[in-house]
DNA sequence: GTCTATATGAAGATAGAC
DNA sequence: GTCTATCTTCATATAGAC
């Protein structure tokens, strides 16, 4: 891995533990083992590494759902729905770094980079709701969807579940069978509301 | 108002839109029209500004919250489940002001004040939903609610939508109709997956 | 309680030798 | 590319006069 890789690797975990202000670049440098000065031979400035971090955590997040959608499909859109979520919560890459890396600061955007970082988050939501999306119709069409709901209406109650459990997961720190309990308790509702 | 609540208030707004690190003494002074030195008589850190700030912001929150029940008792369960969500999110105060605050602060704590506040915030949790589970419970002997949910499942479908429904209404800054049919959306398919 | 002045430290960033 | 040394700025916090 080249210096420019490891910085970027460990910068994503250390903006996901303590955010953008409190990572200081001495601390970056420190983690990369090399001195404060020689991070701008690779990288401009601070923002310049956020950026990038964004950029590859955002990237690595769509890849991960999209591969995780194709490899459950040819199943039921119920089952493709379900394994797709249990899968986003249960794998350990998702849940431990790409989660709270994404949702730290999707959902609270250092002032100083959130215009350069919000297209690269609308961008990646972009291509999961187009993935998404089709599976809720193949399943209307099927009927193990409720068709007289809008795709539109399931589609938003699935990405609310998808994208919000995770703030419950970190916050109750959920793992094991107690995040499988979870996980189920919010699902059996949501199909309940949704199927045939 | 006192010099003290001032400064509390203030604060609350500035730790609200800019975070912890990056709400500095020097803006909480300014925004309450004294020097920076003097914020000091007041409070013994910054840290103790942060402290109270969450205190009174849970505070207001709880009582918030547990008004809107009161006044909302004496309709049908589904009624009362529907108008709090409704009432929370329609609210200004709550939307605008409380809900910035104290999710920032709930899923992203500064680690300095971590130890301190989180009992803070427990303690708030758990008096909002003893409150709203007597209402599933309710709900469930009178045939309004599926009694063969357990009213923990319920409860925490419920309590997942009350709680991360301002996570997204955030981050789509969801306001007016839009608000509106967003929270119906999301509503209905919980009532459908909970009904009887 | 409020101020001016100041201590102390750490942040982001640069200059320039090797 | 990496380093030491340094610049500048801003942070939290205190001393002590009024």
């Amino acid at each position: 891995m080249s210096k420019k890789e490891q910085i970027i690797k460990e910068s994503i975990q250390l903006f996901s533990d303590y955010g953008y202000e409190a990572t200081s670049m001495t601390k970056i440098a420190e983690q990369v083992d090399i001195k404060k000065p020689s991070l701008y031979a690779h990288f401009k400035n601070k923002d310049a590494i956020f950026y990038s971090a964004v950029k590859q955590v955002t990237g690595e997040y769509v890849d991960f759902v999209l591969t995780t959608i194709d490899q459950t499909k040819g199943q039921t859109s119920k089952d493709t729905l379900y394994n797709v979520l249990h899968h986003a919560y249960t794998n350990e890459y998702q849940t431990e770094f790409l989660g709270e890396f994404f949702y730290r600061f999707v959902l609270f955007t250092p002032n100083e980079v959130e215009a350069q970082i919000k297209p690269l988050i609308k961008r990646s939501e972009e291509k999961l709701e187009s993935a998404l999306i089709k599976i809720v119709e193949e399943g209307q069409a099927n009927r193990e969807i409720d068709a007289t709901l809008s795709s539109r209406i399931v589609l938003r109650n699935y990405l609310f579940i998808f994208n919000n459990l995770d703030v419950d997961v970190r916050y109750y720190s959920l793992r094991g069978s107690e995040l499988e309990q979870y996980l189920n308790d919010i699902w059996s509702v949501f199909w309940r509301g949704v199927k045939n």
